[in-house]
DNA sequence: TAGGCCATCTGGTCCT
DNA sequence: AGGACCAGATGGCCTA
């Protein structure tokens, strides 16, 4: 028979911080969420000298508090092992996700892409990367190797991808938001190269850097 | 204050 | 049966 519980034990205890009403979930933040693990609540001098780790934590453990009334006929481990299990699988996503980040060029405003930006940005630079490779070919047959491979306005092509914190030399218009207005061109159309074979200077601009893929 | 982004929980479905 | 994957729901944080 299947056990009936309302609240999460917090076994799993790493980033959890469920409760049982809402007047936890709106302490929860406050108070340290580590005392319901059974270890020591971290003084305000500790607080103090929160490690980046545990700043990282503590915002992890945001997000979905109330679990009042959500009470489900599920068996309570298996619940519990099957959320530990799902949250380091989205982290295992976002380490992912952070290093795909840390091989894409720096901007100079340090803005870091949303999770939507990224992968828009990541699909656009392979292709502009593709592109390089397939124009520094298309010249090779008809100009001397000494002919530039780097596409103008992105100092970064052509090179192995740099770590962010390396400023590349875009051609930025300086507009760079987190929100940016994606151009309308699809990475795989032709219409972003212009009749001498180069592409658009505005293609490398930030915000033609992630264009709207979907 | 609204909207965007994010972390987490949750239940369903698919796969091994 | 249990784990992986997914999408919806929820609520916190941040910024314009």
């Amino acid at each position: 028979m299947e056990t009936l519980y309302s609240d999460m034990d917090n076994s799993s205890c790493d980033y959890s911080f469920t409760n049982t009403d809402d007047e936890d979930s709106r302490s929860s933040h406050t108070a340290s969420p580590a005392s319901s693990c059974g270890k020591p609540p971290a003084s305000p001098a500790d607080g103090l000298q929160e490690t980046t780790a545990e700043l990282q934590q503590k915002k992890r453990r945001r997000g979905r508090a109330k679990n009042q009334g959500t009470v489900h006929v599920v068996k309570k481990n298996r619940r519990v092992k099957a959320n530990d299990r799902e949250r380091s699988r989205m982290h295992n996503l976002n380490d992912a996700l952070d290093s795909l980040r840390s091989v894409l060029p720096a901007f100079p405003d340090e803005t870091k892409l949303t999770k939507i930006e990224t992968l828009r940005f990541a699909h656009n630079y392979i292709w502009a990367l593709s592109e390089t490779i397939r124009i520094a070919d298309q010249r090779q047959g008809t100009k001397s190797r000494d002919a530039p491979l780097l596409l103008p306005g992105l100092s970064c092509i052509g090179e192995a991808p740099s770590p962010r914190g390396n400023s590349c030399s875009w051609a930025s218009s300086g507009s760079s938001s987190s929100s940016p207005s994606y151009c309308t061109s699809d990475p795989d159309s032709p219409a972003a190269i212009d009749d001498f074979g180069y592409l658009k200077t505005d293609v490398y601009r930030y915000h033609n850097f992630v264009p709207s893929i979907f």
